[in-house]
DNA sequence: GTTATTTGACCTTC
DNA sequence: GAAGGTCAAATAAC
């Protein structure tokens, strides 16, 4: 398992993030409180040239998590036989392959979205994501050494929310566990009380499902769900929408040294269930202090959809990367996560 | 008494 | 028929 190449990554992706934020608290600081920064004495255009520097610094931090984003994804197998993220790929490529010619009775369960997430932890209920589960079944897997927990939302029968996972311990290291859901929830209710605390009040009245990826562009932004993501599609009003929440943090944010063996997360999310051929790379910040790397992706066909356009290389995101200064000063939550 | 978990049976898909 | 996924009755926990 590579995930020691992973971690790598990730953490260098966060690092830059970080040091992203670490700019915008300068610059916001430098706003704020321009007595305090002996600003009296300078003139204004020493100050505007020091805010403009804090803010290329800034967006050369976002450029670079996006770039190391890329990389992450070009690291993807190519198909899921080939993947060095044994655990990773676990969705049957049936599940995948049903023709579009498929009669509606046939694709029943293909229709939910579902992605997969491994995250090292000391027991199978070790992992909080802010939804409240019940166990509903528990199967030995053929090949597997421990049986598989399949969960669904406690709220299903009165709130009818679809959504499900799926626990499995992995045989390699057993303090693995690998996570698959499926469908979203719709009782969001539950959750939402939990994301008050990291979702600006902006941010509240315009959630929406996660719109369907596009091509060729990464991104980053919080989703509407909490996660802070790094997306290579995305429709321009959505990508204006994340970009408007990644003002989410940088003022208070609260950095918790990482610990990567303990807490390490590494996702790799599949969706298989689009028509399209959309990738989308997920940095996920989970509610309860976690934060792992999601990889999502979608398509009919999994080799298809990690090297067609998405295999990207030379994309000019910094022709696109907006960064509305204007509300990242406006968010002043606190907002802590470890790695 | 209510809610959650367990587990064998059944269903779906290939 | 095999394997994975879900149902639902029995049981446990609170």
């Amino acid at each position: 398992m590579e995930e020691v190449m992973g971690f790598d990554r990730s953490a260098h992706l966060i690092n830059e993030l970080l040091q992203g934020m670490e700019f915008a608290k300068e610059l916001r600081n430098r706003i704020m409180n321009p007595e305090n920064k002996g600003c009296l004495s300078d003139d204004n255009d020493d100050q505007v040239a020091l805010n403009n520097s804090l803010l290329e610094k800034m967006l050369s931090s976002f450029d670079k998590t996006i770039t190391i984003a890329k990389l992450l994804h070009i690291q993807l197998p190519l198909h899921p036989s080939e993947s060095p993220h044994s655990l990773t790929i676990s969705s049957p490529i049936s599940e995948n392959s049903h023709p579009d010619d498929s009669p509606p009775s046939k694709r029943r369960r293909v229709m939910m979205r579902k992605w997969t997430k491994i995250v090292k932890m000391s027991s199978e209920r070790g992992v909080e994501d802010g939804f409240s589960w019940r166990k509903y079944g528990q199967k030995d897997i053929l090949g597997a050494k421990f049986p598989r927990g399949y969960y669904r939302c406690t709220h299903r029968h009165t709130k009818g929310c679809a959504a499900t996972k799926q626990v499995q311990r992995s045989d390699g290291d057993e303090s693995i566990y690998q996570i698959m859901y499926r469908g979203e929830h719709t009782c969001f209710q539950g959750a939402q009380a939990q994301f008050d605390d990291i979702i600006p009040a902006q941010m509240k009245s315009e959630q929406q499902p996660p719109p369907s990826p596009k091509e060729q562009e990464v991104y980053v932004g919080l989703s509407p769900e909490g996660e802070l993501k790094v997306e290579s599609e995305q429709e321009p009003e959505n990508r204006a929408q994340y970009f408007r929440s990644l003002s989410f943090t940088p003022a208070n944010l609260q950095v918790v040294q990482p610990d990567p063996i303990e807490s390490y997360l590494m996702s790799y999310c599949s969706d298989f269930d689009s028509p399209t051929t959309s990738v989308s790379n997920y940095l996920q910040v989970l509610p309860y202090n976690h934060i792992g790397l999601t990889v999502e992706t979608s398509g009919t066909e999994f080799t298809e959809a990690v090297s067609g356009p998405n295999s990207v290389t030379n994309s000019p995101m910094m022709d696109d990367f907006e960064f509305p200064i204007e509300e990242l000063l406006d968010f002043g939550g606190n907002f802590s996560f470890e790695l």
